[in-house]
DNA sequence: CCAATACAGGACTGAAACGGTCCGATATCT
DNA sequence: AGATATCGGACCGTTTCAGTCCTGTATTGG
């Protein structure tokens, strides 16, 4: 969990790219632009399309574009585009039941959801259009609120 | 980024269990509690030890007890405890900085940043005393949370 | 002091995923 | 018809991951 992937980091920046600069762009200027190999770009691109992040059009003047507005598209697209689905554990699809003799590590098991959740709905509220701007100014605040638990904790020592 | 590892599920299984039966447990009793093979679960403990999110007594009544109350571990330092520190694009780690031609790139790379302070502050503020309930009410208050953004988003169209 | 217990720290291995490339097929525009 | 560009998959070398095992070291109890 939690380590950023290459090619991940391949989509949004390709993904932010298309963000900037709206309207088609074939994949080989794109990865000349972002400096990745263009047909790793290729084969992220056409993940991303797959997805509908961005949409696609073949042909002589073809290429990708952005599926929605910026400000629509979550960075949990983009991410989930190329990494899958968030992860749940194995243990909600496993079919049979008897398993689990243990209730003590299902129970446990089961929380991951909660987890899940909170990392989707932080990044859900992050959008392309978002990454686009370099401003840094909301990045304080934010980051403020992510160590205030961690203070508040200390605070009860 | 986002895909659970099956260590890191054994590190938040073996400490949330470390939560509810507090007090110096054996690795081997863990192991056996958990239904994780005894040398992975040692290895996985020896991680969460080093970390500093579980005391470690050796000797004949010796074992692993977590350092501090539940309440008061966030979520984040398991699984950093097992996967490293939370992700960070390898742009900031380059020393030369020629290495960036073009702005556009690194601007986006700055702003991994903000994705990882947002995930680190969602993550922190569960902690493994929340782990430890069985309890999925509060889930459903969280998803909508999460999912409002993404209606917002939406409503826009 | 000695023996049993239990953690610490690595080395090692087989399996799986990742990063990256390439090719043939298909769609679109001129 | 031909040029351009995406689509879908196969392919391969490298790295990471999951899991095991072994040698130390500290602690307790007799």
């Amino acid at each position: 969990m939690l380590r950023i992937s290459k090619m991940t980091d391949y989509a949004v920046v390709l993904a932010t790219h298309l963000a900037v600069a709206d309207g088609p762009h074939a994949a080989r200027d794109l990865a000349l632009h972002t400096q990745i190999p263009e047909p790793t770009a290729s084969k992220v691109l056409k993940k991303l399309a797959r997805a509908g992040v961005v949409t696609s059009q073949r042909g002589v003047k073809g290429g990708y574009a952005l599926a929605r507005a910026p400000q629509r598209i979550g960075i949990h697209e983009v991410i989930e585009a190329i990494e899958g689905p968030i992860a749940v554990t194995e243990c909600s699809d496993e079919t049979n039941e008897s398993f689990c003799e243990y209730e003590t590590n299902c129970g446990v098991r089961a929380n991951w959801q909660r987890i899940n959740i909170a990392v989707q709905g932080a990044l859900s509220r992050i959008t392309l259009a978002d990454m686009a701007v370099p401003g840094t100014a909301e990045l304080v605040s934010l980051a403020r609120s992510g160590t205030e638990a961690d203070r508040l904790r200390a605070g009860l020592e």
